[in-house]
DNA sequence: TTCAGTGCAAAACTTTTGCAGTTAT
DNA sequence: ATAACTGCAAAAGTTTTGCACTGAA
């Protein structure tokens, strides 16, 4: 059972200090899984800490981002969504080039949103572990 | 060669008002396809209808958007991204539950979405039509 | 004529930024 | 002690809305 104090430890040792907004945040980032919003993180973490502001949780959000701890997409009627980056991921997902056999890694956020749409349009739990994604790489396209 | 004026006739049929405005913005979009933001088309279009108010493409595109002319998706920095709807779709893919093999028909769109991140990211032109996505149904899911 | 559609200006909204004060190191 | 961090308030940016006027039907 994994638990986010490491990471604290870890970002201190990144140079980043330690506060008490940044531990609430990340603490509450990793217990509540899924799409968040700022608003929807400053709902839950000012009741523990009062005067908490939204651009402390704008900023501690865009430093968990520069260091891949979260991952930003945008979201519905203009609100950025942010996500825990669970570095658990048996999710990989590969690209092929069907014409010079190149194999590329992509990252399991795409396919990830792509099950969120499914999900949110249909209802249905998309199982899409493991892609291949056949087509043309950069290379073999541009010639 | 499909073009546009059909159709405004049809939005016109549709109880909708034709107006030069109107017009213009979906002759804009059709023309250039893509990702499309207001800036953008405000800027093109404001120059054959010097005039122009941002909030009459606002309310145009929601208009194209309602009658399924147009799809309107989040983009970065939080602007909008409006998209010109293509009919010819040769493109369908399929929702396929593995427990009671129910068929649900997914539009285009999410996966447009999935091929658009693809080749943001890695410069990949992924060939994805006819896809079969398997997983489960919203009552297997909740049963 | 009539009411849908437009332009304008102001408001609502999310997000960013400058600055002075606070706090972890 | 000293920088990094926070809160505050104002600014910047996109999108929405109310209202009077215009123009398509």
């Amino acid at each position: 059972m994994s638990c986010y104090k490491p990471m604290l430890a870890s970002l201190q040792q990144q140079g980043f200090r330690l506060t008490s907004q940044r531990a609430l945040i990340l603490e509450d980032l990793f217990h509540n899984p899924g799409h968040r919003t700022v608003e929807d993180i400053f709902q839950h973490v000012s009741e523990r800490l009062p005067g908490l502001n939204r651009a402390t949780i704008y900023r501690t959000l865009e430093m968990l981002r520069a260091v891949n701890l979260v991952a930003a997409s945008p979201g519905p009627e203009g609100v950025t969504q942010f996500e825990f980056v669970r570095t658990d991921g048996h999710l990989h997902h590969h690209l092929v080039c069907r014409r010079c056999g190149v194999q590329i890694d992509l990252g399991a956020e795409p396919v990830e949103q792509l099950k969120r749409a499914i999900l949110d349009g249909h209802g249905f739990h998309a199982e899409l572990d493991h892609l291949h994604i056949s087509g043309l790489c950069a290379t073999c396209a541009a010639g």
